[in-house]
DNA sequence: CATTGCAGAGAACGCTCGTTCTCTGACCTT
DNA sequence: AAGGTCAGAGAACGAGCGTTCTCTGCAATG
């Protein structure tokens, strides 16, 4: 029999690559079950319902996305550079053949009406998002009306991806942001 | 009994209400023949399944949104002013009770992975979007490419504002969106 | 080795939903 | 006025889902 955090860990990221690939709704438990290898009884120990799964999926994602957002911005250099770094973080995952969108639009669209505690695990994530934005304007000596329109080009980006399936909308919202970044700089 | 064209229209209005509220898949056939008033007789005879039903719906809402567009961009004199009333638009639609984000994005994250045609269907809308803002950035005297930076700031507009309930995310789109325009005619 | 307990597989249950069918009553025709 | 036609209400049906239960087999303990 496998470790319990195994077991946990197998369930949220097989239930995180179904839900995101075919939507919450579409996706049984047993689907659940088979590709990840464990038993229902097993499943529902660790989350007593399919809600609770769902919100350990959004958990494991945010997670997700906070590290790839740090190491990318690590990389950078300059403040500027870190802004603009999330720009190309998103342009490498746009690239990625799994590559369906913001999970966190995509299920607010899906759930967000229906669920509270799922609508504010959504809110908490663009808003943390947004705080991160935030932060590293003020690093770069840009006025914090940046901050926002940054943010609005990154989700822009992400959906306009992934409807089109064109990657190059990160390239698009990329120039956009140097733009805004040098006009906002220029103005301070 | 009601004319044909009436129960259509009926349904199609309440469905488009019912969906965008709740979510495709939370709303029943039956909450759709109860608040409608057409019986579920009439309504498979005009939409032989659910599918057809939210194809059907999805062309409302391009209709609305089509006519909607136009009316903000024929209100405003200057090219400029054409581009910017979309933001404008936006503002007045965010600030709606009933708002819940752009309709096309919401059914793409609930329903895109598992059916083709309503993929299709909202990547057209989104595609049609796009010509639109080329054309009038074209108008404008501006280059190409500024054209699919603000449409990315619309997108990122609606979808900010549906989760963050924020209509103030029009506000920043719109002044992004200003500065865009001046550096891009600046550059010409 | 016999026994107890527990984990896994999947059958079962109750519910909901999309879709179809049936029955009833009203209207139209002659 | 009698008979036929058609629309509406909602019951019915079959499938699928979330959740629970049962049975089987294995492993650990005395």
């Amino acid at each position: 029999m496998i470790d319990e955090e195994t077991a946990r860990e197998r369930v949220v990221s097989t239930a995180d690559r179904l839900f995101y690939a075919h939507g919450v709704q579409a996706v049984g438990m047993d689907a659940v079950r088979t590709e990840a290898g464990v038993s229902l009884k097993r499943i529902y120990a660790l989350f007593p319902s399919k809600d609770d799964l769902v919100l350990a999926v959004l958990r494991h994602r945010t997670d997700l996305w906070d590290t790839g957002i740090a190491d990318a911005v690590a990389g950078a250099a300059t403040p500027c550079g870190k802004l603009l770094a999330i720009f190309d973080f998103l342009a490498t995952w746009f690239r990625e053949d799994s590559f369906r969108g913001c999970a966190f639009i995509n299920v607010f669209g899906e759930l967000g009406g229906g669920s509270e505690t799922v609508a504010e695990a959504v809110r908490e994530q663009k808003a943390s998002f947004q705080r991160r934005v935030a932060e590293l304007v003020r690093e770069a000596g840009a006025p914090d009306h940046l901050a926002p329109q940054l943010a609005l080009l990154a989700e822009g980006a992400q959906t306009t991806a992934a409807i089109s399936g064109d990657p190059e909308a990160a390239g698009h919202a990329r120039a956009a942001a140097d733009t805004l970044i040098r006009c906002a700089l220029a103005d301070s």
